[in-house]
DNA sequence: CCTTTTTAGGTAATCGATTACATTTATTTA
DNA sequence: TAAATAAATGTAATCGATTACCTAAAAAGG
């Protein structure tokens, strides 16, 4: 016979398949001998569980499905890795979706995972400035957002890194090497970006510096205008970039200028992406803890879906600097 | 009414479920009228089919596993993200399973897709020398292997780069610019590391070079492995590692050795990651061409489900040279 | 106008598991 | 030992779609 089923190991161990059902699912009464019966004839056969005829039934199919903006960003790729990896080992499938960090691939993905009955959805929404806005069609299926603050946020889970401390750390740490002609670098707008750059104007301020746009703050779109940046502010001697790739791409350009990092102009990212460490100088750097991120996230959208779920809690997980050559 | 199902649709359009379902799936015969009728229907409530109940019945589920070493490798993250949009625009899901390089893990995935009814398996293996094995149990599954060759590779589609041109070109590149002691650096020993290990002998071979493990083959495993070798073999310049994250360890250690690069040592590495651009001096290399790589690993899983599969294929892709600063 | 063929659509079995409810058997209690 | 209770297991409906088979109506053929 090809595939066995529920029937066929009834029929073999001479058990009903509701007693079969039982002890496959721990489920009910069933003696120990039934149980050993079954369970011999089960090694034998190899049966499998069919999943459809269970998820059919029961409508769960211990499936979750990830929203990720680029899997190609090693920020996310460790992160999902990460996650994938605590829901195997508790015996969930993970279906990725990459939405390119386009808003109507969000939607349409998420109709697909609805199609698919997920148990539950993980959110790293890219699209636009303001954030993950869950559709309320969707609202049926727990879901809790990573990353980036979604924009109904007071029915959610959140959990994301401490962007803000990450920055004021960051940038209190240029002060104390004695950067005072402060720079930040970004290359658009988030809701993750918004809270590097409170936490950057916060510790300014608390320094005594001030802050405005005109001095401080640079929207690079290409490389050249950090070159004219710096023609018109060479004072600048401290540079706290979004993320790392900017981070290098500015540290690059320096370079190019004649710049000495970190004599001339100190230099810290956000992230620590594999590069910061291969770029010469290497690139001192936040890093953000996966680990407990994807942990978290697991824990919860699992609780969720047991109806446990502390819906509007947000929950910001502590950074950490990584030291290395582009600061003093 | 919370979810509709077929049978809701059949009663309110006035028809049988029989003709929802042949409408649905364009299947059969049904009127223009009747057509219209259900659609709009379907429409009106928003109906989803249960996917959950089809599947049980067809024994289709629309749905992929991809099996992926390590999902960080920039090179896999980039596959893996066109395989995925590919399928997506398919209208098929994709079960994304990171195996850690791990033949256990491997086995773990696959016997957890086999449950979940997978139409088709797409194996990116990562474990062991000898590459890829498929136990026969699970060979009822339609499966591809790519990037690395299969054991049992007879009853296989198999797609790749062609590793053997790329090391070809590479060290043919490195000899045209005067480089005459060469070296291959690799990290471990792979199906697609031997391919590459050919192509530079055959290379040295073609032009009147010797190849000997001694002087022209170097085992990396730490950094200081470099240093001695070179002390040993001061005369060495020009160097293909097996991968860029090779080649940019060498290239920072060569910097610290203060040895010129290109001048002194020309490096070439392979599968042009991101951080290839961003190190300095920048590094040459050979760029898969993902994008084809992945277009031929869906048209091939596509076809192999249904029953088109040209088993025993085997493709291998063109690769291309990135010429950088590392060269000359 | 009657027979044959084609088209449209309905009936009900089926896929494989779960589970409320019923039944039998064993154990405890008085 | 009879009644009450608990344990073990069985019966059959159900989840929602697909489809082989059947019937009725319409179209074609002679």
């Amino acid at each position: 016979m090809e595939q066995y089923s529920i029937k066929d190991i009834a029929k073999l161990s001479g058990v009903s398949t509701a007693t079969v059902s039982r002890v496959i699912n721990h489920k009910g009464k069933y003696s120990e001998q039934t149980k050993e019966k079954v369970l011999k004839i089960i090694q034998q056969t190899g049966y499998n569980i069919d999943v459809s005829a269970q998820s059919l039934r029961t409508n769960v199919t211990h499936t979750i499905g990830i929203l990720v903006p680029d899997i190609k960003n090693p920020f996310f790729a460790d992160l999902v890795q990460k996650i994938e990896n605590h829901l195997f080992n508790k015996n969930y499938s993970t279906f990725i979706c990459d939405t390119n960090k386009k808003q109507e691939k969000e939607k349409a993905y998420l109709q697909m995972l609805e199609k698919k009955k997920v148990d539950g959805v993980i959110v790293i929404s890219g699209s636009g400035k303001r954030g993950f806005k869950f559709e309320s069609s969707i609202k049926k299926i727990p879901y809790i957002c990573i990353d980036r603050e979604p924009q109904n946020f007071n029915d959610t889970i959140f959990i994301s890194s401490n962007h803000y401390q990450g920055a004021y750390d960051a940038t209190t740490y240029l002060i104390n090497k004695n950067a005072n002609h402060l720079l930040i670098i970004s290359d658009r707008i988030s809701t993750s970006s918004e809270s590097r750059l409170a936490g950057f104007k916060d510790a300014l301020k608390q320094n005594g510096l001030k802050y405005s746009k005109a001095n401080n703050y640079l929207l690079l779109k290409k490389d050249i205008d950090f070159d004219s940046f710096i023609s018109k502010h060479p004072e600048t001697n401290g540079i706290f970039a979004i993320n790392d790739n900017l981070a290098i791409r500015v540290l690059n350009r320096a370079k190019f200028l004649n710049i000495d990092i970190p004599n001339q102009i100190q230099i810290i990212g956000f992230d620590d992406i594999p590069a910061a460490s291969l770029v010469n100088p290497s690139l001192t750097t936040i890093a953000q803890n996966t680990k407990r991120i994807a942990k978290n996230t697991v824990d919860s959208i699992l609780s969720s879906i047991e109806g446990q779920g502390d819906k509007g809690s947000k929950l910001l997980i502590p950074v950490k600097m990584v030291i290395r050559q582009s600061t003093k």
